[in-house]
DNA sequence: TTCGGCATTTGATTTTTATCAATCATATAC
DNA sequence: GTATATGATTGATAAAAATCAAATGCCGAA
């Protein structure tokens, strides 16, 4: 463990508030470790030994099921990952591999469970970031389930401009085979996709996003605060794909009942 | 409030290891009310101002967006709902209307962030709360992301089942159009595909399902510890639908890669 | 620089799923 | 009991999305 690296830790919401010492002696347990890129880092059915944290680098979260598997999110620096797992001992619900060269620490999962049980300040963070997790997730099942793939793709590009600072133009965080399967798509399709947006007010050149008119893209994605944030507290982010710095409807919704 | 609802209160998951003293002052501050069917609760977007406990009948938890809406969760008794945003101070992100008659018990939530402030046994209780919603959150998005319709049918047939205590006949929960959005399909597609299912080992008549094949149903489903649950511990039972007593992939999964 | 691998794109096709329309069943109100 | 509303089913069609196959473009290694 880098001494220098103990300062970005102890800023993130997660362990801003807790005692000192209880903050040495978690850090104490815990180590630094660098991962080429493409590692398993976790495997999902693994007891959860660790809580992650992600100092440099990034790292994938899929998730697998017969022969299939898809991504889940991606987790940027400073951000914490798989820590309702740790909290319940139970075995982990998602896979990690690291996309680049990165740095992660790996805090033990006992020793966290034993530390919030006293030290409430910390406990009330472990809330904090617990609910804020869940409601990035349920943001996630409502685009999936309310949106079919043009309008996710659409409300997609428009949020990372947005999370960019409402920049005219970015470039996309992650590639698009990976950001397809976030999306709930296919290569093919989202390749197709971001054709047809060209005339919706958005263009794609490579990885370089160009809002061409945001008026119109924005009427077309609507976006809504309560799918696409930002939540009021931004305890969890990093974990989602941010970070840059007359339609059909989508499966199993209904015409909204008077 | 009735006194005679309390001890069920009381033996919650989230309110059991409470200080005494604690809960008694936060049901002072609580209130049980009676509300008809087909009431609408909460509506997304409003102020979190109480912390929902179902203690008869059933509640729908539901999303929209745009012209659509669809069903996330329904939460049976004796359960709790929309924790996370009476924890964050934030609105809602889900609706919230009554099935049936029903009666519940809402508790502020500046009460309730104040106890656990106060209580660590209350908090380390939110937290194991806060932690099985988001794996349960979690586990669905798993389930809609890495496998078709079919599939999800037939897993949910299966997983029922199972929590009526693996028994071969049962009736279903809820009704089949809020099933199908539940499920993320519309009802005429469940309804095509219940039929498709009489092959692979399961009979639909009205609400009463019948496992005819249960090898042969459970080799289809192939069923996952991490999609299907049980999780080790059952806090957020309740929750999403539970309580009863070579086919094509689906959207946005790819092949596993070696 | 060339080569090889991999991601992306494009096209053709198939499968899945939604939509629309109509009928049937069931339950409730009168 | 009959009428009516609502949910469920069925059939025909259309749209969305996946699949398969091939071509293109890009990047890093040799």
């Amino acid at each position: 463990m880098r001494q220098e690296d103990l300062p970005e830790i102890r800023q993130l919401p997660l362990f801003r508030a807790m005692a000192h010492e209880n903050f040495e002696a978690l850090m104490e347990k815990s180590y630094a470790q660098n991962f080429p890129a493409g590692l398993e880092l976790i495997r999902q059915g693994d007891p959860a030994d660790f809580l992650h944290v992600v100092l440099e680098g990034s790292v994938e979260l899929f998730a697998s099921w017969s022969d299939r598997d898809c991504t889940m999110a991606v987790v940027h620096p400073v951000s914490t990952f798989i820590l309702a797992a740790c909290i319940k001992d139970a075995p982990y619900l998602m896979s990690a591999r690291t996309l680049e060269r990165s740095r992660l620490i790996l805090v033990p999962s006992g020793d966290l469970r034993q530390v919030f049980r006293g030290d409430p300040d910390f406990a009330v963070s472990v809330i904090n970031e617990l609910a804020a997790c869940y409601r990035t997730m349920v943001r996630n099942a409502k685009s999936l389930k309310l949106r079919n793939s043009r309008e996710r793709v659409a409300s997609y590009l428009l949020r990372q401009s947005r999370l960019a600072g409402d920049v005219v133009s970015y470039i996309l965080p992650v590639e698009k085979r990976l950001l397809a399967s976030y999306l709930g798509m296919t290569p093919e399709n989202l390749s197709r996709t971001l054709r047809m947006l060209e005339k919706d007010g958005v263009k794609i050149d490579g990885m370089r996003v160009i809002i061409t008119d945001r008026a119109k893209l924005t009427a077309l994605v609507q976006p809504d605060l309560l799918i696409d944030g930002p939540d009021p507290d931004a305890a969890s982010a990093g974990i989602g794909l941010p970070m840059i710095g007359g339609i059909p409807r989508s499966p199993g919704t209904r015409r909204r009942q008077a």
